[in-house]
DNA sequence: TTGTATGCGTTATCAC
DNA sequence: GTGATAACGCATACAA
């Protein structure tokens, strides 16, 4: 058995009250009886017990992070560690931890939700996605626990506390970017077309595309799967037709390399052939062959302001909602090229 | 204020012990009140409050996750979200839920630990990593704390439950296969020397040499530190030398990607004038140009045998320590090349 | 088969 | 300033 607050009271002859008032540093307390008290902590090796402590509470102070299907490939993307790491920082400190809670279907990932929330396990919960439709967002809203979205809510915009960056701006940057390098046939490799990001990130490019007077193909618009076959396909069948792009605005670093490698397969070199520009500039992305060009988006302090938000939300609940949105800035390396 | 387990007594006409008999299923409450109970709950909304629970049962079902300091780089390799996957699985499937608590310096850390172990937070720890001399490895075991570590002990290795893979063999076949490949001479890369693993992948690459009666020489073996300046110019010394290797045995896919790059700065080509064989098969592997050549260590798998194990520890405190190896296989692709 | 009483380790509200 | 005492929500030993 553990020592307890009891134990110490015992020891330094004060009752348990004055313990508890010791270890949160009340005022009211004289220097004296706290040194006495700290002393008796020390001497029995006294740590506080979190769960107790949560239960009198009503207050964990752990924050929830929730993540689309950890289905296997996804989750492998630089992505996720670079944003927990952020979301870790902003949460430590103020000594926050954090709680993970995956299942593999859609299903379980939202009992998974329930649990933490009508559990009492977290005060807080951060999306690291936005799905359109999303039930979990529909409920947390209805809920009215407090949460922040990583990416642009589907709905409720107005209403909902999110940190985003601007991804119309980004992509239409991006495109215009490949624009600039001389290039009309532009195609756009977008994600899973179920996310938020994916919509903003395709008006940007046809924006860009329109403004310039370029005309919007059907057939330059994909959506990869990510490291699936279905790509693979995609990209084969696009440059095998009549017209194949010079450049490609791709959704993730991640997928950039393995459209690189299709394409090296189809005898294309990035970037003398086709000219690549991606999103995330993930760590990776400096070391491939050839280096990527890539649109920074700030992974980390995506996740460091959406852990700080979050709490600053938990601790002040009746603060309007916020919109956070971190700059982005395109990092030139070698796989665009002028035309 | 939420709905309790008294609430749903009153509805349902018992006392409060018998809805927790409920919820627990004990066989000794008839069906007809378990049904009005449950039926109470239902109406009421019910969800039990994991922390009372907690509290009373001196129990969270809740694994404690710890990572060697998350230091901006490491952190980024697909290593890590993969392998908690692994151990998501695997404590998903025994409904544990999953604790992160990470610091920045080693100081932290250790805090962390204290925090979780002492605040009865968790019920059990992961070690992500192993290294030599480490506080938290020796902390947990006096205080008999349950708790796995990825990658073998640095002492008392019969006494700590560990699973990992036998990585003297893995770095063997890998050093073998690259002889058999007509190669002679063959430089280690290592990561970093104060970590476990890496002492082991020594010994196996020094024994396959020397098994075939070729010399170990000082200046084949180095220890990237990931992504760092100082590999770059290790590298460059090394190939700048007299006698430069012709074939690398590296400690880590992700470090074989940079050390492809600087070579490619060097002028020279994989596999053509450098054969690159490396740790992990991370599913970058595969898509990257050249598609590595990697020893596949099965991370996911470390990941869910030290999840269910660390679970099966905590449930049965009495069993002696076990030793898990993962087995591992050499994934042959485009990186290594016959002399 | 079910109810009563008590404890889990804290914090918080009153007293004094 | 400090000490009793009652929550917090649930589980369980003991009664009935």
């Amino acid at each position: 058995m553990a020592v307890t607050i009891k134990d110490v009271a015992r020891l330094a002859n004060v009752a348990p009250s004055t313990v508890s008032r010791v270890i949160a540093n009340n005022p009211r307390i004289s220097e004296k009886t706290k040194i006495r008290v700290r002393q008796a902590m020390k001497d029995l090796g006294y740590h506080p017990n979190i769960i107790a402590r949560s239960l009198a509470n009503q207050s964990t102070r752990a924050i929830g992070l929730v993540m689309s299907s950890a289905t296997d490939k996804v989750f492998q993307n630089p992505f996720f560690p670079e944003i927990i790491r952020g979301i870790n920082r902003g949460a430590h400190e103020k000594k926050y931890s954090i709680h993970m809670s995956t299942g593999q279907m859609e299903e379980e990932i939202f009992e998974a939700v329930i649990q933490m929330v009508e559990g009492r396990l977290v005060d807080g919960i951060v999306l690291l996605y936005s799905r359109i439709d999303d039930p979990v967002q529909n409920y947390l809203k209805q809920k009215m626990f407090p949460f922040i979205v990583v990416g642009k809510p589907y709905k409720y915009e107005q209403q909902i506390t999110y940190v985003d960056n601007d991804n119309y701006s980004a992509s239409k940057d991006a495109t215009e970017s490949l624009i600039k390098k001389g290039h009309e046939k532009i195609a756009f490799v977008g994600g899973d077309p179920n996310f938020v990001v994916t919509d903003d990130r395709l008006q940007g490019y046809r924006d860009a595309l329109e403004e310039i007077g370029l005309t919007f193909h059907k057939e330059y618009q994909m959506y990869g799967e990510y490291l699936s076959d279905g790509e693979q396909e995609a990209i084969e069948r696009l440059y095998s037709s009549v017209n194949p792009p010079t450049a490609l605005v791709v959704a993730d670093d991640v997928m950039a390399f393995s459209i690189i490698n299709i394409l090296n397969q189809l005898g294309l070199r990035v970037p003398d052939d086709v000219s690549i520009i991606s999103f995330n500039n993930v760590l990776l992305s400096e070391i491939s062959s050839p280096p990527l060009t890539s649109v920074d988006i700030n992974i980390f302090r995506l996740g460091y302001e959406a852990g700080k938000n979050l709490i600053q939300r938990i601790e002040n609940p009746d603060e309007p909602a916020k919109r956070i949105i971190i700059p982005h800035k395109i990092v030139e390396r070698k796989s665009c090229r002028q035309r």
